[in-house]
DNA sequence: CGAATTTGTTCTTGTGCAGAACATACTAGG
DNA sequence: CCTAGTATGTTCTGCACAAGAACAAATTCG
């Protein structure tokens, strides 16, 4: 309900140039002149002033082939960085992410059950590593298997063992840089939507199974939806409707005690894999049993995809971790499923597939949370960092 | 993406004061310079450019007992009023609702499963009613018992038998008015957030139960959610997961074949009977069956109730037509039935009440519908007003 | 009845964008 | 290789809008 000036128009206009440029990557001048719809002029002034804040850098016009005065490409500037960070529970996964979505660096440090404390020291360890000297750190992102409060107090984490932890708070103190936390699940959402399966998708549905259980995550008309809480997206904690009795591997069970990794690595004979690993040992057997019972999960997440379609009504549904094997075991089928649970206008307009981003996503997740402040209004941060002088 | 200037400044102002009249009703101009933190002399400019367009008044100031210069008041012009449309199985509801949200009168035409065309005539009738005489309609709104596409077509409304109707550019053709069409419960959303029992809840889940079966409607951080056709809410359509066996009625039933009017209305010897004798009989009845079946319907509505909740983490249910008595014949017991289906942290943050809005929800909800370009860019308006002659 | 207070009114100032005019760098075609 | 054509960068001017200062007006309080 607030009223606007011209310096608003002016943070407004910066934000919607480094957004562009951070979404979409290298573009020209004249690229940003039509997709914002400002002047030429406009733009030269905006595209100045982010260079002069490190923000974006211009390299000599590609050579294009086409007719005109050739355009000077704005990139981000790769040396303004977000910290992801992704606590777990037998490793912390650090990662270096710049300005336009480019995973730099990743670095998975070994550490059974990591307490908010030593994923604070682990961080602030990092932070002197000569990989990142001479860049501009823009902040720090946590991606937090458990239940977040938006203002980055981990309220539980159950395979952390984390209960009330200000996670956020604590490394804004150690480090001196403005930090974030959020549900893993929540940034992947927004990962696969930023440069995943669902660019350019504004309503999607992420769900990701897991060693700690099945997490989703909305983007809803193109922004991450959290609720009053930040808690929004708890699909594995639902019952499902199971029609058949028999399909129950778990008498009340909630759709992640029926649609379970670890019963997958049981029948595999498999102690414990990583994802990679669960996903060939599935792709590569024949073992009825194991096919079975990809097929009943099938039939139970099925179910629930129903459901959030029906609710929901996404463009797109993106299924990651072993979901995407669950799905991948009959993807028509598994759409048959869901179009036997849900309105069909809703099934009409939705697309069921993989995730995109493997093994970066969190980071890349973990780093827009953290670049999200920037990216909103660059002009602020120029004030922060003048005031902090 | 799109870059702004000074004249969307100039609209992005209009619309926020005008928004702001309509929502929380007259306020003094002080006020206005108040809420929206623009400067004096900028709202005296908006309040006057928007006093010539016709859609606010200023009246002589309130004798608030307050020292200083008294503020003139600002309210919505009365005569700027938006036409609400209810197609029914029985009959088309017809209001006229004006900028600020009072339902000016109300009529009912009683016609047998309405058809489009039908619609479309009655309206335009009630166009020619001398009590429009004078006002000027800012648009037209139907609230339509089934799905509806965002641009205004009828994808399958069963109760009324609708299939593929554009009735908004039907509308629109036939009266010259601009006309949108939405889900009816999305508008009861709607407008139970604006005027209702969410008045400033930005994240709030409103289910309505009618003779129809089950609709609802998200608003997500202030904003409907509509999902990429504008299906979302169907949880109607889902299929509850119900513990006890012995609690389904419908084998592979949906949420509004098990917690459903008509088998109320049988238990209670009504043939058939509006909301109010409903409400009325079900408060007064002592008859176990009666008040077993309430329980029953409770218990399988608040495991819905809970899904939502972990999914979307409201702050506020909302609950209208029969589920609001389904909640009330035992609403701390219906809050534990939500509390065992759902997570810890989502239930502490959400509130469980029947809705506030009665017969008005849907005038309410359709008018919002028609006034949402008024309100967004009121000088866009002035432009097409032009454009016209 | 005068002081204090709050707000409306008027005028000036500053900021930011658009657009015109000009400059520049490329392609196309002979 | 040269010229015409085209797209874009650069510079400058004008305009729209909001902020804020200075003043005027209308109320309460003592």
């Amino acid at each position: 309900m607030r009223g606007s000036n011209s310096d608003r128009v002016r943070r407004a206009n910066l934000a919607a140039v480094l957004d562009l440029v951070h979404r979409t990557g290298p573009l020209s001048r004249a690229g940003i002149t039509r997709a914002t719809g400002l002047s030429r002029s406009t733009v030269a002034a905006l595209v100045a002033e982010l260079t002069g804040m490190g923000l974006v850098a211009e390299s000599g016009p590609q050579s294009t082939a086409r007719v005109g005065r050739p355009s000077p490409v704005v990139h981000p500037d790769p040396d303004c960085v977000a910290i992801a960070v992704n606590p777990e529970l037998d490793a912390i996964t650090l990662g270096v992410v710049s300005l336009g979505g480019e995973v730099r660096s990743r670095r998975r440090v070994e550490v059974a059950r990591p307490g908010a404390a030593q994923t604070v020291e682990v961080v602030a360890a990092e932070l002197g590593s000569a990989e990142l000297a001479g860049k501009r750190i823009a902040g720090i992102g946590v991606a937090v298997p458990g239940l977040v409060r938006g203002d980055g107090v981990v309220r539980w984490a159950p395979h952390l063992d984390w209960r009330e932890e200000p996670i956020a708070a604590e490394l804004t103190r150690a480090t001196g840089h403005p930090a974030f936390a959020a549900n893993d699940a929540t940034l992947g959402a927004l990962a696969e939507q930023l440069f995943g399966a669902g660019v350019g998708v504004p309503d999607l549905v992420y769900l990701n199974g897991g060693a700690s259980g099945i997490g989703g995550g909305i983007i809803a008309d193109g922004r991450p939806l959290g609720g009053i809480g930040g808690h929004a997206g708890e699909f594995g904690r639902n019952r499902p409707a199971i029609r058949d009795p028999d399909d129950r591997a778990v008498p009340g069970g909630t759709l992640e005690d029926e649609v379970n990794r670890a019963r997958l690595l049981g029948l595999l004979g498999l102690g414990s894999a990583d994802q990679l690993a669960l996903s060939g040992a599935l792709a590569a057997t024949t073992d009825p049993r194991v096919r079975g019972e990809l097929a009943r999960q099938a039939r139970v997440l099925g179910g629930a995809v129903g459901a959030a379609v029906n609710v929901l009504n996404p463009r797109l549904v993106v299924l990651g971790g072993f979901l995407a094997d669950v799905l991948g075991a009959d993807p028509a089928g598994f759409a048959e499923l869901v179009r036997e649970q849900c309105s069909a206008p809703a099934f009409e307009e939705v697309r069921i597939v993989p995730a995109a981003l493997g093994a970066d996503l969190l980071m890349i997740g973990a780093a827009q949370l953290a670049l999200h402040r920037l990216l909103t209004d660059p002009a602020a941060t120029r004030t922060t960092a003048a005031r902090a002088e």
